[in-house]
DNA sequence: CCGAAAAGTAATCCGTCACGTGACACACGT
DNA sequence: ACGTGTGTCACGTGACGGATTACTTTTCGG
């Protein structure tokens, strides 16, 4: 049977950027423009990646794949988390007001 | 080992508005107005969606999994592999120009 | 038939967001 | 002291989800 996990979690899920900043920078002993070099994009896009104030856009996440060697989808899946964590939070009583369909 | 698909699919993946046009809406009999008011959001958004103008929203994901019983992240899936495939075909030759850090 | 209600769609406005560029301040090593 | 690199802010741009409104087409009851 398919897991509906309609409560949603409790804690906001873990940001790609905190991955980036505590785990794959470190790791790869890379700074933040040595990053955006080699990804190809600017100094503040990386750095807004850090600071958390900005998604892992598909662009992004086929960078980081290709540069670290991991999918684009490892990327997209933290930040798709992240996405309806805070979609719900936001639409939460929107959504449970919505009838489904198949408990008739 | 994780798989790496660097070459990305040939077609392009399956829109979720042609899910919903061709198999959601005719299985449960629902109109495109009436999909909208299940959902609480106005009949454009919905009409777009099925038009494929529109991507789903984490918003939209959530309504939708509500609704029809199955999980905001079904709906996304289907996005995410659409918007992963219109980007790598954007920009494709920047990503590869990318020098994976393993492979040194 | 015909007129009204319902369904599809086009146009417009708004808020948000990824991204680049330019500028600024603060280090730290030579 | 100077210059290089790094963190950050401010601004402009283009794209996009969504609502509202209005126009067109279809459907259906009298």
């Amino acid at each position: 049977m398919a897991i509906q996990n309609t409560g949603g979690m409790q804690r906001r899920p873990t940001h790609p950027g905190e991955m980036l900043r505590e785990d794959f920078l470190p790791d790869y002993g890379l700074t933040v423009a040595g990053l955006a070099e080699a990804l190809g994009v600017s100094r503040q896009s990386i750095n807004e990646l850090l600071r958390e104030r900005r998604a892992v856009s598909p662009e992004m996440a086929l960078r980081l794949g290709r540069l670290f060697g991991n999918s684009p989808e490892f990327w997209l899946n933290a930040q798709r988390a992240i996405d309806l964590w805070v979609a719900a939070a936001a639409i939460k009583d929107e959504v449970e007001r919505i009838k489904p369909l198949d408990a008739a």
